[in-house]
DNA sequence: AACTTTTTTTCGGGAGCCAAAAAAAATATC
DNA sequence: GATATTTTTTTTGGCTCCCGAAAAAAAGTT
C-alpha cells in the first residue's frame, strides 16, 4: 500500500525540487524558478525565504546581474550557498584512494590520491586506513568534519548497497570490508556506498537527462567488466544492492576460468586479463592473478590490433561475440532503450563491432532486439566522481526540512 | 526533475489509499480506515464522504454488523460499491479466449470460455475477433459497456505493453498483432495488455504483500518460459514493455532450436517441446513445431520419471542445471530477495532440483547467489485473472478522482 | 515627473490535514 | 426509566500549504 501524503511531503517535495532547479541552472532568478518547477511566484517567494534563513541559499544582489532584460524591476539571481554543507566523495580503485571535497554547490574544492598498495595491505584494517585518510584530508583542507554532511564512496567489484560492504573485490583479495558503518560512526555524516558503474549511469541521468532516462543500461569494459541500471527513472541497484553483476553472469558453462573463481563468466572473455590470456595464447584456465595486464597489457593489445596483427584482432572479435551474446540476455531480461558502452576497452570498439552485432542477431530474435540504441562513450574517471557528486546532492537535497529527517524511502513502506 | 506537489495529488493519494484499503480488507469501519491508512478520523470521514457521494462506495446500516464490540456507538461498515464500475479482464492462450467479468468489489460476475482455434483462424483478424467475442460476453451480462470502464489482457508470448501489441505469439503464429488500440476504440475504456507471467507477479504481490515485495522475480515453467520482475516495488515491463523474456535468454552458442527461431534459448532446453524432444532423443534442431507435447507430452514424461524411467530422470536432471544456470544470470543481474517457480513442469522440481542447485553454484559466485530465497509454488490458471484484477483495481482506484483524468504516470516526468 | 514594464512581495481565499470538542448511538448501572 | 459509560462519527477551529490577484518595488522611457 502506498503511504499516505500529508502537507509536509509537498513542502519538502517542492523545496527539494527549487534545490535541484538551482543546482542544475545556477544562479536563477525567482520568477524563472517559478517557470522552471511549475510553481506560482508567490510559492517561489514562500520557499526561496525559508532557505535563505536556513542559509541553504544566497542572494546575488551586488554583483552585476546584466542580463538581456532593460525594463522593470531588476532580478536577483539566487543561487546554492556553496559552503551550507560539503560531502567528501571517495573512489576505491585496486591502489588508489581518490578523495573529493566538494561543495554544496557540487564544486569540487579540493582532491587528492592516496596511493594505497592492495597487495601488501591488510584488508582488515582498510577501514580504518579510510577514516584516517579522510580525517587528515579534511584538515589539510581546513573543514570541520561537523560540517560534512554526506559521505559518499564508489567502489570496483560487488559491492552490497544495503549492507554497506565491499562483498568481493579484487583489491581486498576477495574479503568483506564494512565501508558505511565505521565511516558513519567516524564522522556521523550519512554515508553510502555504491558500485562505481552505478555512479557512471547516475553521472550520464545528471549530465543529460533527455537522453539517459527511463530505463537504460550501461556497460563497462576496463579490468573488469562492469554494469549500471537505470530503471523506470531510478537507478537500481537489487534487493541487496549487488544488482548489475554483468560481469560475472555466466557465457558458456565450464568456460574460461573467472577471477571470482568461476568458470565462464562473461568478465573472463571481455576484461583486460582476459584479452590478454586468449591474446597470448594460453589456455583459458590460467589463473588470472598470474596474468600481466591492466592498462599496459591492453594498450598494447590495442596497438598491435590497430597494426594489423592477426591474433590480437581475433581475440577482439572474438570478445566481441561473447559481448554480443551478453548484451543480448539482458535486453532479453531488461529492455532497455539505450545500452552505453564505456570503459578502457571501448578504445578497440572497432575491431569488436562486427562480430558483436553478429553475436546479438545469433542470440536474440529481431522482435526483441530492435527496439534499443547503443551509445558507446570514451570516458574518463571524472564520471565516477560526477555520479558521487550528483547522488550526494539529491540525498543532501531532499534532506533538509526543518529538522524532519527520513528520507523518503523507496524501498519499503512500514506497515 | 520530479514533479512539483500539490494538495490535488494529496487528496487524489488519500482516496486512492482509503479505496485499496476497503478493497484488501472488505466492508470496514471508518476508524479502522483511520488506523490501516494512518489518516485522522476527521480525514477519513471528509474522504468517505466524497466517496459516498459519487456512489463509489455504500454504507452498510442495515445488516447486522455484530462484531465482537459491545458498548459504544455502532460502526457503520463502509464497503465498495460492487456495482460502480466494471472491469473486463481477458487471457489468451494459444487457444482460448478466457472473458471474465468484474465488479468494483474485484469479484468475478461472469466468466466465460471462447475457444479460437489459431492453427486455422486468421491471426490478422483476431482484434475483431475478440472485440465481437467482448461485445457479445456484455450484452449476454447484461452490463452496458459503457459501466465497464477498464479492460485487462494477459497474453502469452512476447507482448509490448508500450504499443499495446502482441509483438510475437505461437498462437499467431509471429505476427504482430495490435490489441489495446482495437480495445479502446470499440469501448472507449481504459486497456492494457501485459504478459502473462507478469500478472502472476502481480497476483503474488496482492496476494501476500509481506512476502511478496520490493525485488523479486517469476519464472513460469510451462508451454514455454516466463518470467515476471517486481523491482523496487513495482512491476517493471521494461522500455517498450517487453522486458523478463527469460525463455529466450541464450543459454548455450548455437545451443539447441528454439521455437523463436533462434538457437540456444533456455525455452528451448527448459519448456514442453523441449523436454520431450530431448527425452526421445530426437536432435536438438528437431523443429518445435513438429514435436508433439502440450499438457499431455510433458505429463507423461513426469509419470516415466516417476516411475524411475532412466530417460526421462535425466532430461529433468539435464533441464535442471539449464534452469540453475538461467537463474544465475537472473541473480546475477537482478539481485532478487526471492525467485518464485511455478508453473506446470514444477511438478517435476524433484527430478530438477539437485541438478539445479549445481548448476546455479557452478555458475555464478557465492557472494551473489546466498541474498536469495526459492519458492516452489504449484499453480492454478487463476493467478493470471487475480493478477489482472489486481492490475485493474488499482488502474481504476487511481483513476477516480472529480473528474481529473490522468493517473500519474511513473515511466516519464514531463520536462 | 509621469508612465511603462518587469519582478517580487503581500494578501485573501480555498483546500487539505489534524486535534479536540461535540454529537450520536449504543450498552451498563442504579 | 434515568443516568453513566463507552465507542464511533461528525463538526469545529486552527494550521499550513498553494495559488491568483493586487500591491509594492525598482528599474527604464517619454
Amino acid at each position: 500500500m502506498t503511504r499516505k501524503a500529508d502537507r509536509d511531503q509537498i513542502r519538502r517535495q517542492n523545496r527539494s525540487i527549487v534545490l535541484q532547479a538551482l543546482r542544475r541552472n545556477g544562479p536563477t532568478a525567482r520568477i524563472d524558478l517559478g517557470h522552471k518547477t511549475r510553481l506560482s511566484p508567490a510559492t517561489v517567494t514562500a520557499i526561496t525565504s525559508d532557505l535563505l534563513d536556513q542559509d541553504l541559499i544566497l542572494s546575488l544582489e551586488s554583483e552585476e546581474p546584466k542580463t538581456q532584460q532593460a525594463r522593470g524591476r531588476p532580478r536577483t539571481l539566487l543561487k546554492l550557498n556553496p559552503e551550507a554543507v560539503y560531502t567528501v566523495c571517495i573512489r576505491l580503485s585496486v591502489n588508489n584512494i581518490d578523495l573529493a571535497l566538494v561543495n554544496y554547490a557540487g564544486e569540487v574544492i579540493r582532491d587528492r590520491r592516496i596511493h594505497f598498495d592492495s597487495a601488501t595491505a591488510d584488508a582488515r584494517t582498510f577501514p580504518e586506513t579510510l577514516v584516517e585518510a579522510i580525517a587528515s584530508f579534511l584538515q589539510e583542507a581546513g573543514t570541520s568534519p561537523s560540517r560534512v554532511r554526506e559521505i559518499g564512496v564508489a567502489a570496483q567489484g560487488v559491492v552490497e548497497t544495503e549492507t554497506g560492504l565491499v562483498a568481493w573485490s579484487p583489491a581486498f583479495s576477495g574479503r568483506r570490508i564494512p565501508i558505511v558503518a565505521p565511516l558513519q560512526a567516524a564522522f556521523g555524516a550519512d554515508c553510502y556506498i555504491s558500485n562505481d558503474t552505478n555512479m557512471i549511469t547516475e553521472a550520464l541521468h545528471w549530465s543529460d537527462p533527455k537522453r539517459y532516462s527511463g530505463t537504460f543500461a550501461v556497460v563497462m569494459l576496463d579490468y573488469g567488466v562492469g554494469m549500471g541500471l537505470y530503471l523506470d527513472n531510478h537507478l537500481f541497484s537489487g534487493a541487496s544492492g549487488t544488482a548489475a553483476e554483468f560481469g560475472h553472469a555466466n557465457h558458456i558453462p565450464g568456460g574460461a576460468l573467472c577471477r571470482c573463481g568461476k568458470r565462464g563468466c562473461i568478465e573472463a572473455y571481455l576484461s583486460d586479463y582476459a584479452l590478454v590470456r586468449a591474446a597470448a595464447g594460453l589456455p583459458d584456465d590460467t589463473d588470472p592473478m598470474t596474468i600481466e595486464a591492466g592498462e599496459k597489457g591492453l594498450a598494447r593489445l590495442i596497438e598491435l590490433a590497430s597494426c594489423g596483427d592477426a591474433d590480437a584482432r581475433r581475440t577482439f572479435s572474438e570478445a566481441g561475440r561473447v559481448l554480443g551474446y551478453g548484451i543480448a540476455r539482458v535486453v532479453a531480461i531488461i529492455d532497455p532503450s539505450r545500452l552505453v558502452l564505456t570503459g578502457a576497452a571501448v578504445r578497440a570498439f572497432s575491431f569488436m563491432e562486427k562480430a558483436m552485432w553478429e553475436g546479438l542477431e545469433e542470440a536474440l530474435v529481431a522482435d526483441l532486439r530492435k527496439n534499443f540504441a547503443l551509445d558507446v562513450m570514451p570516458w574518463n574517471e571524472d564520471y565516477i566522481r560526477g555520479g558521487l557528486i550528483a547522488q550526494s546532492m539529491e540525498r543532501l537535497d531532499s534532506t533538509f526540512y526543518g529538522n524532519a529527517a527520513a528520507r523518503p524511502d523507496r524501498k519499503e513502506a512500514p506497515a
